[in-house]
DNA sequence: CTGTTAGCGCTTTCAG
DNA sequence: CTGAAAGCGCTAACAG
């Protein structure tokens, strides 16, 4: 930097004012010096920068997977200026590492949490940090089911099916009875999220006494299993059964069902603006996770 | 620093060096500070130890898409003690963005480059950041096809057509024809990458005179469809025909169609072993992008 | 508006 | 093996 200011015929505090767009400068001068710094091929070095100025413009993203909700928040995260640090703590032996080696210190000034369930100490040793964070986690079923639901009402069916990858314990058949819906137990079966696992459900479901009108699926491949052993039985989706998926992922995309998405790219962006709030001192308000209904080709009227 | 100096009775360079594990420390002193330090929840301020030591601990990785290569490279890196700068550079705007802005400025030890094609004035603008710099291509089209072919040759299939995603102009059918194959100029077919696009494919093949015995599609969505298509149609896959696909997204795993990988994990990882070696001051020989053939149940012997 | 002067929190010689 | 001192390259007060 001091040898830009000699070359600019400055002071290197005028050179650091003026390249990082401080007040207090002439155009002419802030002008000249960019000139003379581009033609130098200088750029600030960003450590020394925060070191004595402390801020560090770089926010820390720890995410148990790499997604769309990922390049959203890095997207929203670039344009204003911060560096994102990448950290993919998807399993065991890659959280403890990092926790242990606490690498962050004073190294970031905000931390993103992107579905990632932490132990208590280890959201500890992210407090710790004292740096604000701001989490987001997966959207909430409850709410994807009834998304689903009134879709499927609103088309008139009244003889709905849930289907839920094996794990899955909460009651959701209550949200079906509220709404009105008939939900003989045996429409709600359960089998493990792959595409093998729907094409099961669909057999459990022919041996049954009659078809549901309508299945709503918690896993996205389950879905796509269903559409597939409905389609080789030769029947037709969604003129004898309707589909929603309530995982968005990208197959339910590819083979065209209707699904419950979580706005994956807008939830990063909005986590991100929260963030930035925060950093800035300001406070934030907790917001409705977004959803999204997607209506493809897997549902119809009855 | 100082602090846990004074607290452990030693001197700041002392503690320094313990916590990093340099030599010219006794044992005891060494544990005793790390215990200190880990009691006063210290951890080094990593902007201020680049700026006094010259290494960075960190590597910007541009890319044009957030994907399982970024995800590989990611944990190779985090492994190594290098911290990821992530920088997704898909759209124009934001390549130009982060060109003009440059914000790597002695920031990082190295740069990975992933699936990401720049103009030449980006590319000396990486340059004369003056780090080691690894770029990792798209898997070259032609050596899957190649891989699929021999596949398919060896289950003993000689009418093969090539479904190609519209837009891909290379002569293929030339390899085809090398190993032997008879290829009539209606058996190469181009299409839109989408499961609509493939099972279009199918209505093409239906009309002609007779069948292949195998499909070859450069798109997954696109093969995706032509199962689809000709289970519909009441045909059996692999029996009634055998498909390969070259592209290995998800959603070719989940109708467990084969399919031709670039293994993208895998791919991540040896190219940051590249990089470290660069970064070492190390000599790197280019190697062959490691393709893979993923068997599943959608090719079978004629 | 601009320059001068102190550090930011470490690492690294160089002595001891 | 350990400590003292001298910066690393910037920014922020403080003067002018």
């Amino acid at each position: 930097m001091s040898d830009v200011a000699k070359a600019a015929g400055v002071s290197a505090a005028t050179v650091s004012r003026a390249l990082r767009g401080e007040p207090g400068v002439s155009e002419a001068t802030r002008r000249h010096v960019s000139e003379v710094a581009k033609r130098m091929k200088y750029a600030i070095a960003r450590d020394a920068s925060s070191l004595a100025g402390g801020r560090r413009y770089a926010i820390a993203v720890l995410t148990s997977t790499v997604s769309p909700l990922l390049a959203g928040a890095e997207g929203a995260l670039r344009q204003a200026g911060y560096d994102v640090l990448l950290y993919v703590l998807g399993d065991e032996s890659s959280r403890s590492h990092f926790f242990n080696a606490n690498p962050l210190g004073r190294r970031v000034d905000g931390v993103l949490l992107l579905k990632l369930t932490l132990t208590e100490s280890e959201q500890a040793s992210i407090d710790d940090l004292g740096v604000p964070t701001v989490t987001v986690d997966d959207t909430d079923l409850r709410d994807s089911v009834k998304v689903a639901v009134d879709h499927l009402m609103q088309l008139g069916h009244r003889d709905v099916a849930l289907v839920l990858a094996d794990g899955i314990d909460e009651e959701y058949d209550e949200i079906l009875t509220k709404a009105g819906l008939d939900v003989p137990p045996e429409w709600t079966v359960w089998c493990s999220p792959t595409v093998d696992g729907g094409e099961q459900v669909v057999d459990v479901l022919l041996d049954g006494p009659r078809l549901p009108t309508a299945v709503i699926s918690s896993s996205g491949a389950a879905a796509v299993g269903i559409f597939l052993r409905m389609q080789r039985d030769g029947r037709v989706i969604p003129d004898d059964m309707s589909i929603v998926s309530l995982d968005g992922q990208e197959i339910t995309r590819v083979v065209g069902l209707t699904a419950v998405e979580g706005a994956h790219r807008e939830q990063g962006e909005h986590a991100v603006a929260d963030l930035l709030t925060l950093i800035r001192g300001g406070e934030i308000e907790p917001a409705d996770q977004p959803i999204r209904l997607v209506v493809r080709n897997s549902t119809a009227r009855v």
